[in-house]
DNA sequence: CTGAAAGCGCTTACAG
DNA sequence: CTGAAAGCGCTTACAG
């Protein structure tokens, strides 16, 4: 028996539930009482298995919980980049909660990419994740149904509307920019440039330019008087873009980028150019960066609620793993936020006068 | 039979192993192995056991397979915080890489508190990780002992030297600002405002006022020349610091920000002050952010390999997990980006030219 | 309130 | 190459 107990020593086993069973003189079965439910134990004995927790430094082994207990208590999350203030935000809020009630968050990263979504999703599952978060609706069915096969619950972020039927924490994208193009067409313009993100499996970025045809519809005017332009996110593809749609004969005179860096980049490229914002032509933007407020001219965007989405999902889950059978999430508000990059149009009018003050320097 | 297997499908149990090895006709080891190491298993017997896990959609239990292998292919990455363009692009990186080698990434954020930090990692350690990624190298001797009671390997990241005991992916802060420092004394600076992030239970930020100091010494200027700052990191907090330290009577020529963001304030504020960069005063930044090539005028900065360190973190990590001896990561090269919001000191003689301009005005 | 015992779903020597 | 069996470290009815 000593020779026994000083092998263990030499190798180091792993301390376990029976050895601090052993050392506070209970059962097996009181010690995992005393970790789950501590109430339900005699005050002596709890006395007794927390000195013995400390001194041997018992930490109980999460997988053997998981397998016993059927619940892993971590929640999986996918993000399209985590390389991305939004989604970085997104994941210090929920990560924030989910520690608060002890539970550890599992993060994967689907690139854009659906396929490495699926993978990622399987990955997760696999390792027994007891919720999932997603972003974004539309996704291939085969992940719905393994989600579904599992029967854990899961919510999707950033998207919110009435055919949705999943669990969905987020914003009305159609509505946001349907608002924002109302706004412009009220200031008199009639030509639009949309920087939106790549549009293929981002139904976000679908919606937002759904929004202003949608816009443009409800005023008359013709789809042909938006020109999309699509790129990955970034301040140089917002550059590009504004390089080229400004070199067309007839230029927009306001553009709708479906994300922020679209803007900046516009900006920058615009002073670059000596083009002058707002006044020959206006730019906004999408989310309100920090960044919004400060660049000059400072940028008319709307401002999505990020933190407030990731808490708002958080909380449905964690209602939803402790058994409560919470209502699905209300779609979140949204505000348009007009600052200095917007303006009236450049009017035909103020055109012809050019020409007759050119015509006249003659 | 029939009535208990109906039942079976009525609760819908989960598909096992077992499941797998009766529908092909094998035992459960076999199944095991061939989901371990497929050429264990005869080429026959492969095809049924892949057909049959297809059809029953099998997916593994993590947990089961952690508990019995003693591996959960789980890695812990622990970030002073998520929502932050630095962590998250390491983080990203890092779970490409992971998740490449079939490794799933547990994340916890220690917003910049060490007991915080504990926790996650007694918290991680419970989950089972086989490894750990953590920020910084000074923390609670407990942490250490904890990783090393487990012999699990872990890295250290965003700083390297001699003196450091741990596994660490990083740079040399001290270095970096001693080269920043000595460029800008070069330029003729010699009275220096220094914005750094909160020093307490931050190692990197310490370094970096370290490297001015010491810079400052080897070129025998004393150190009341320096001026330190700390705050949270943050936009706002650099506008502010900026304000404070130039109503000082005597206000450096220069000023070096310990984080990026600190000098976009300060860069921002002189804008707003009318005060001219680098005419009046020279700032500088830490990281070389995407902004900081786009904002008037551009920001002079180091630039830091974020990225690197993930990727070779993730290296190191799954190397040592696969078995592999590998040597200590070497620190990384870091670079001196010259812009334009550093210049010349304003001289003394300067000033007095300017003195006899305004007196002859009168 | 407590303990003995079965079982969670795998992996892995071991023997063949 | 394969299978029977033990065991990973817990939880949880069950009986008391």
């Amino acid at each position: 028996m000593d020779s026994e107990s000083a092998l263990n020593i030499s190798i180091e086993q792993r301390v376990t539930l029976k050895d601090v069973a052993r050392a506070a003189d209970v059962s097996a079965a009181t010690v995992s009482r005393f970790i789950n439910t501590p109430v339900a134990v005699r005050t002596d004995k709890r006395q007794r298995i927390e000195d013995a927790i400390k001194t041997l430094g018992y930490v109980p082994h999460g997988a053997a919980q998981a397998l016993a207990s059927r619940r892993s208590r971590m929640i999986g999350a996918i993000f399209p980049s985590i390389d991305n203030t939004l989604f970085g935000c997104a994941l210090e809020v929920f990560q924030h909660h989910a520690s608060a009630a002890d539970y550890t968050v599992v993060v994967a990263s689907s690139e854009y990419d659906p396929e490495l979504e699926t993978r990622q999703v399987r990955r997760l599952l696999r390792s027994g994740v007891d919720a999932l978060l997603l972003v974004g609706v539309e996704r291939s069915p085969e992940v719905y149904n393994l989600i579904t096969a599992r029967k854990i619950p899961y919510v999707t972020l950033w998207r919110s509307g009435g055919d949705i039927l999943h669990p969905c924490v987020g914003f009305d994208n159609v509505a946001a920019t349907e608002h924002l193009t109302d706004y412009l067409i009220g200031l008199g313009h009639k030509r639009f440039g949309v920087f939106s993100g790549l549009l293929k499996h981002n139904d976000r970025a679908q919606d937002r330019v759904s929004g202003v045809y949608k816009s443009l519809e409800n005023h008359g005017i013709s789809a042909e008087n938006a020109t999309i332009l699509e790129r990955q996110f970034g301040v140089d593809e917002g550059r590009e873009m504004f390089r080229q749609i400004t070199s067309n004969r007839n230029p927009p005179t306001a553009i709708i980028c479906g994300s922020e860096p679209f803007a900046y980049g516009a900006i920058f490229e615009a002073a670059e150019m000596g083009i002058d914002v707002p006044g020959e032509i206006s730019i906004a933007g999408f989310d309100d960066l920090w960044l919004s407020s400060q660049i000059k001219p400072s940028l008319t965007t709307i401002r999505t609620p990020q933190r407030e989405m990731a808490e708002r999902a958080a909380r449905y889950l964690l209602a939803r793993l402790s058994g409560e059978q919470v209502a699905a999430p209300r779609p979140l508000e949204i505000d348009l936020i007009i600052r200095n990059s917007t303006g009236t149009a450049p009017t035909d009018l103020r055109s012809y006068e050019e020409v007759v003050r050119i015509v006249k320097a003659f």
